[in-house]
DNA sequence: CGTGAATGTAAGCATTGATTACATGGTTGA
DNA sequence: TCAACCATGTAATCAATGCTTACATTCACG
């Protein structure tokens, strides 16, 4: 990568000679134990600190300590090793998002809607680093995208189906779910990517300022899609 | 940058010898002419075809027909460049923007914040690469981003100034301007990304109907806002 | 116990951002 | 006029990166 960027701290190399010592703790064993596991956790440490472009597969295997080679026996290439903390990310989205609107009363419709807005943007607040990554589709291949696409796509079709048992109980005041669907959309992920890119300056990032603005923002929409009373 | 993604064809070298020769045109001069600018536009264009990411040094001077190391005479790093074609971009948008304003009826606030909104999806939209290299404020260097954010700040002040005047004209139905302007920007911003991002696969970018789409999000979020008559 | 597959290492290639020393030529002032 | 200056380009070089290939080690299973 860009070599400027990385001054690179030198590994810990306390190394003990390579013989089994009794009592010593695994002096660096060869097999690593769960390499692809860690270097997922060392990718993802890394879209924190600069985002997804300063990801670097010599500096996950430095810090997994192990040699620049060995991540490519777990992931065919760079975009591989990101797309599978992509999908890492996308899982845990997915339940989470789920586990809110599981826990959503059942009666209203569009209290549900809101609760699974809600969750999306207090999820995409508090984990930013997951959320960059899973919103540029750019990043993956177009081969094995399709999984994560289709758990998104399941996402979308979960939100449409609130929509509309919405407007089935008379809440909504349009009928064109499609667009009420995609300005949906277009709001909570305009909210999540603004925070992400610095384009709110005065929160850092999360915090409860930011929390208590999204569901502001995120209730004005809702009473903007509301049947008046 | 990823060796594999650039084969890079080699340039067309027709060179003739250096000496001058008459009614031969200009058989290439020591020096550029303008080369900065060139150095932009190739950026520009590197950045439509693969992302801001995808903008290597070495290639826009490939493609200005210039040594790898002069780039570094007009741009003291690779992210001064980008950043230069961020301003650039961010110049055009700001143009655009006071434009569609400055077109719009005098009488309707809502109706002028309408336009501004209007024409930042349509601006948007035709120029996806501009957007993108706008959008995201990690691509700044800290002390130049002052220039760049001045310009936004001014942007958004002339949106709260619209609003604070649809407010005053009785039309809006809730008083927290602040709130409704976040939300716009949100709306407009996520639908912008969104469509950078890919995730609208129906239409390609931009496109009649990506136009339509959005015209009609923004008209559903505006009567959500407005007072009812 | 022994053998093959899985997983890690070592070394190397092409490409990149960046720096340095040197070459070139337009501009300007005496 | 012309020589000195300085902006701008080239050439060579360095460290870092993604990725490949050949080799080493260990685990798992017969």
């Amino acid at each position: 990568m860009r070599p400027s960027a990385k001054p690179s701290a030198a590994k810990s190399s306390t190394t003990k000679p390579r013989r089994r010592v009794a009592r010593a703790a695994a002096p660096k064993p060869y097999h690593h134990g769960d390499l692809r596991r860690v270097l997922i956790d060392a990718a993802l440490q890394l879209v924190g600190e600069g985002g997804a472009e300063a990801v670097s597969v010599r500096e996950a295997a430095r810090r997994a300590g192990v040699s620049p080679g060995a991540p490519f026996r777990h992931f065919p290439s760079r975009d591989a090793l990101i797309q599978a903390v992509a999908e890492e990310a996308q899982r845990q989205f997915r339940a989470e998002i789920e586990a809110a609107l599981a826990a959503a009363p059942a009666g209203d419709p569009l209290g549900r809607f809101r609760c699974l807005g809600l969750a999306y943007l207090r999820w995409a607040m508090r984990n930013p680093t997951h959320f960059e990554i899973i919103s540029s589709r750019r990043l993956f291949d177009h081969d094995r995208a399709a999984a994560i696409s289709s758990d998104n796509a399941e996402l979308i079709a979960l939100t449409e189906q609130t929509l509309a048992e919405a407007f089935a109980a008379g809440q909504l005041r349009s009928a064109d779910l499609k667009q009420v669907q995609i300005a949906g959309r277009a709001l909570v992920y305009g909210f999540a990517r603004m925070n992400i890119d610095g384009h709110f300056p005065r929160w850092g990032v999360a915090g409860p300022e930011a929390e208590r603005t999204a569901e502001a923002v995120l209730d004005l929409f809702i009473e903007g899609i509301a049947k008046r009373s």
